[in-house]
DNA sequence: CTTGACTCTTGACCAGACTCAAGTGTTTAG
DNA sequence: CTAAACACTTGAGTCTGGTCAAGAGTCAAG
């Protein structure tokens, strides 16, 4: 009569906007529960596992690596505190602004190098050859701790 | 009675600023050329495996994987044209500046949620959780091409 | 001559997030 | 009843850029 929330992966996986292989992945990994089986093994899920992997998915275009949003998952699953949660949040924030300066640096030398490059004649002499070859870039780490 | 400039791989390695294994996995790659060797099987370098080792180093600093590096020393021994290391440089100048724009948009929303999020009290009604959890992030493509 | 430092090769392993293959069992439509 | 579509498990492969280990040969100093 009501409709029956149950269904099995497939549904499940087309739903959330995933593959099958990616909700037993999660599943591996920690981030889903172990879901009942129907008789023969196949997994039932309700509508919560949708919701569950959707906030995956979101965190995942945020930064976060499926490590942290266990850690995530976690905090809301078991009632951490907010502190926690910012923490991870302001810690994800200074990740990505590191990336941000150093990703802004090489588009401000390449875009440089470019601009300098006539794009005319064979590579004898060419500015952005030249600049890599020698040490026309800074020799400062570019690296930053985000990798 | 002049410098006998040939050396073996971890002097190469160390005026690099590399790692042995490096240089080997390099030579693997086709970045390095295959090396002579002394009778006992010893590579032999001189100093323009140097310069090649660090031209590959400023390369990836400035955002080319190892492929495109390849292509870009290829383009230099072998007297490619200009427009040619133009329209790699101009290309991975696209793919960093969709990179940073991903990368701004993620920080925006980390950084208002950041604001939003008192940090005091349990988790239940954190704004963080809850903007993650609802669909409060817009459900646009946050991938560009360069992932 | 011996010891220690150096080099050789092959091949495995790391992170991160999946993705696929093979072989088998289950459910459903016609 | 059969065939298609779906699901199961285990385990391996993908990509990138290295890094490490094991076992063996080589070279220089004392």
């Amino acid at each position: 009569m009501s409709t029956q929330s149950t269904f099995t992966i497939g549904k499940l996986a087309k739903q959330a906007g995933v593959g099958i292989d990616t909700v037993r992945f999660y599943e591996r990994r920690g981030l889903l529960p172990e879901p009942e089986r129907t008789s023969s093994g196949y997994r039932l899920y309700r509508d919560d596992s949708v919701d569950r992997i959707r906030f995956v998915r979101r965190a995942k275009q945020l930064g976060f690596t499926l490590d942290e949003i266990e850690n995530l998952l976690l905090l809301q699953d078991q009632g951490g505190r907010k502190s926690e949660v910012k923490a991870l949040t302001d810690q994800k924030l200074m990740q990505i602004n590191a990336k941000i300066d150093d990703l802004m640096r090489m588009r401000d030398v390449l875009s440089e190098l470019s601009q300098r490059c006539s794009g005319k004649g064979n590579v004898t002499s060419c500015p952005i050859i030249d600049a890599i070859a020698t040490a026309a870039l800074s020799d400062n780490p570019v690296k930053s701790e985000t990798e």
